[in-house]
This record gives C-alpha cells, sequence and structure tokens, in this order.
DNA sequence: ACCCTAGTACGATAACCACCGTAGTACGAA
DNA sequence: TTCGTACTACGGTGGTTATCGTACTAGGGT
C-alpha cells in the first residue's frame, strides 16, 4: 500500500456568498494582509499554495490559526489538509468574480511604500 | 455687517498619512459603506458634498456622528462646518492617489446585487 | 510502537467597537 | 434674546476580536 496523503475539506463559503463587508473585515488587519500579499507569490493551482507555517507572523502559533480562518469564512483564501499540512491559496478567481478589481487593488495598496 | 457663514476646520489625515488598514476597517461596516456610496453621488468640489442629516441610516444621530468621524479620521472624506451644517465629501483625489482603484473597486463592489 | 511536525480547540484576557440616550454647543433665524 | 436645527461629547452596555498559553488531534516517518 503505498503512502497515501490524507486530505480533510474544510468547509468554504460558495463563491456567491462571499460578502463585501466580510472581505473588507478580513483584510482590514495586519496580520491577514501580510498573508494574503504573501499567497500572492504563490499559486493557485494543484499542489500550489502555501502551508500556514510558510508564512511567519510575529504571533503566536494558535492565534495564526484564528487569523488564516478568518480568511477562510470570509472566502479570500482557499484551505485544505494535505497530511498533516494545511494549504492556503488565494481564491482569486471567485473575488474577481464577485468583486472585480478588489483584490487587485488592495494588493497593489498593500505593496506600496510606506 | 452681513450674514456670514461661519466655517470651522476639523483635523484630517494628510494625504500621504492615509493607513491603509484604516481605509479598509472604515469601508468595513455597513453604514459606512453607506455613507460612502451615497457621498459618491455628491460632487466633491467647493460647495458640493452632503451633510449628515442628508445621508440617512437608520442608527441614531449620535452613531452616526461616530460613522462619520471614522471615516473621516481614516481619510476617507472630508468634513468641515457651514454654519451648523457639516458638509461631507469623499476625498477620491487623495485615495486614488494613495491606492489607485481601491475606493473605485470598492463602489463597485457595494453596488453590485446581492 | 513511538515520536515529530503541523495545526486545532479551548478558555482567558484585554482591547475595541457599534450602539444608545442624555445633555450640551454652535450657529442662524425670527 | 429666544428659539430651532444640526451636530457633538460623554458615559454606559453588550458584543466582537486579537492575543496568548495549554492541552490536544492528525498524519507521516523511523
Amino acid at each position: 500500500m503505498p503512502t497515501t496523503t490524507a486530505v480533510r475539506e474544510l468547509p468554504h463559503p460558495a463563491h456567491e456568498e462571499i460578502r463585501l463587508d466580510a472581505v473588507l473585515h478580513a483584510l482590514a488587519d495586519p496580520m491577514r494582509l501580510r498573508i494574503v500579499t504573501a499567497l500572492n507569490g504563490y499559486g493557485e493551482g494543484e499542489g500550489q499554495g502555501a502551508t500556514c507555517s510558510q508564512i511567519e507572523l510575529p504571533v503566536a502559533t494558535s492565534t495564526s490559526t484564528h487569523h488564516f480562518r478568518v480568511l477562510r469564512e470570509a472566502g479570500v483564501i482557499n484551505q485544505c489538509y494535505r497530511g498533516t499540512a494545511k494549504i492556503n491559496c488565494l481564491r482569486r478567481a471567485d473575488l474577481d468574480a464577485r468583486f472585480p478589481d478588489l483584490l487587485d487593488a488592495v494588493l497593489r495598496a498593500a505593496a506600496s511604500p510606506v
């Protein structure tokens, strides 16, 4: 029996359930903005994305878990387990479909100096 | 002596002091989003803009005051007194200069159905 | 079987926030 | 000067949140 990689699914809002309030609130936090900015550097496809621990934050890991969950529940990121790791990626397509240009504008704003 | 209209100034963040966190936080509230959406329908020039009471919100007036102040302190709107009225307008130019496309993306998202 | 790594769940704490009502100020009009 | 309108300041309340530490689970490697 080969070493299979267990995958557990997690609840996500459907793309039409994503609410602007929730997205803005999720993005209105420095830590979560760092997560989103970092995830933007990783892909969204199969086998892409970043694990939680790859994105280092100056907070306790339990706090980090909390921020990832807020982003997921707002519909900003997608999360699924692969083995012990949790893979995170931006839901760019869903966000772009729902709120065109919003994610890009925020990413650009977050990247701007000062 | 003619009937002059007294003008009192209020403190605003300079355009380079506008912080993304604060702007997103200010916009991440349904009432404030309504204010911003409504102000978008008014002009920004001299003698334009809307008074606080022109923008009706289903909250107490003291709560309304609070929301307008949050928007002003975040740099989203400009406020100044003219007589007993307080004129509000979007700081579109400042926001666009600092965070290009962000305001438009949010306004479009807020206007999108459901 | 054992352990290590990755992340979670829970409870606590302190800060913050939306909201209200009441009392008060600023200004212009009568 | 008296009044009405527009808005504010303050104090309080209940709900939410960011943070932590500790104890725990899941999965994979040895």
